[in-house]
DNA sequence: TTAAGTAATAGTAACCGTTACTATTATTAT
DNA sequence: ATAATAATAGTAACGGTTACTATTACTTAA
């Protein structure tokens, strides 16, 4: 990724500037806006570099296709079942459990995925047409889809 | 799935006499070894079937294709990032942080995926000619490949 | 300031895992 | 046995992604 390019840049600003962790088709919807003949496979292309060099980070959801997330810093996600939507969690994954496992398996944990499936509040009032719950935002982002 | 068949049956049976979470492919090969002329779109019909009925579990592992597990007891994964194998680990995840999390954002975990990548005993030794760590066995199991 | 060298691109074909379709076969209930 | 229909084998189609290829655009050094 040596020389600069336009589209690549373009890629990446669209990337940063949401909190939605976007697929490739919204990625590529957005970039065609300000290069609309930008192709799709360099929108591939240039994900795959962003994402190698740490610029952009790329999430897996079980049974769906790739989404990005612009936000590097250490952070979880929790993914709502009904609408789809992919909310920030800044709470601390246990430290202790990759020294337990070494120490009982020998097996050394590089990186934790915890991935935590349920239904966002939203969704649960309307599911359920019960008692409101509050909450704190400052403990979440995102999720604007 | 009402009605029996030789193929679910033969397919289930695979499945569960190995604890190497296999792919589909290597689910294939080997019911035809009793099955010769079974379709692989029959196999992918009644993974999904028996997945659905609870009788084996289907893992996703990022940026690869599915993968199944005969042993639908709670429990997660360890993934060797150089061999690709899979181990089981038996050791509850913390069951605190569903409350905490919905306590302090309103959304409610249903499932927590805990993925944990890294290197196996084997792979640390292979790759830097060093010191073997004393494990327990009794902790996790399979992963033969 | 050209020219050479070579990343990066647009456009498109190919790929791979999976699902859908269809005519045929097997299982179940009468 | 017969009828109803679930399940199958075989194959086509699909969606997301990667690979390929000719062209374009940076970059560096005469
Ligand atoms: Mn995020
Ligand atoms: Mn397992
Ligand atoms: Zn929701
Ligand atoms: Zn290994």
């Amino acid at each position: 990724m040596s020389r600069k390019s336009i589209q690549r840049d373009a890629i990446l600003q669209v990337i940063k500037n949401t909190t939605s962790h976007p697929g490739v088709d919204w990625i590529y919807d957005e970039v065609r806006k300000e290069i609309p003949n930008i192709s799709l496979g360099t929108v591939y292309r240039n994900l795959r570099l962003l994402a190698q060099a740490g610029e952009i980070r790329e999430l897996d959801i079980p049974g769906s296709a790739k989404r990005f997330d612009g936000d590097t810093s250490n952070h979880r996600h929790l993914i709502c079942e009904k609408c789809g939507r992919i909310f920030d969690l800044y709470e601390a994954v246990d430290p202790k459990i990759e020294a337990r496992i070494f120490q009982k398996t020998g097996f050394k944990v590089k990186r934790q995925y915890l991935k935590l499936i349920g239904l966002c509040s939203d969704c649960q009032k309307q599911e359920e047409q019960l008692k409101t719950y509050i909450y704190d935002n400052s403990l979440i982002k995102g999720g604007e889809k």
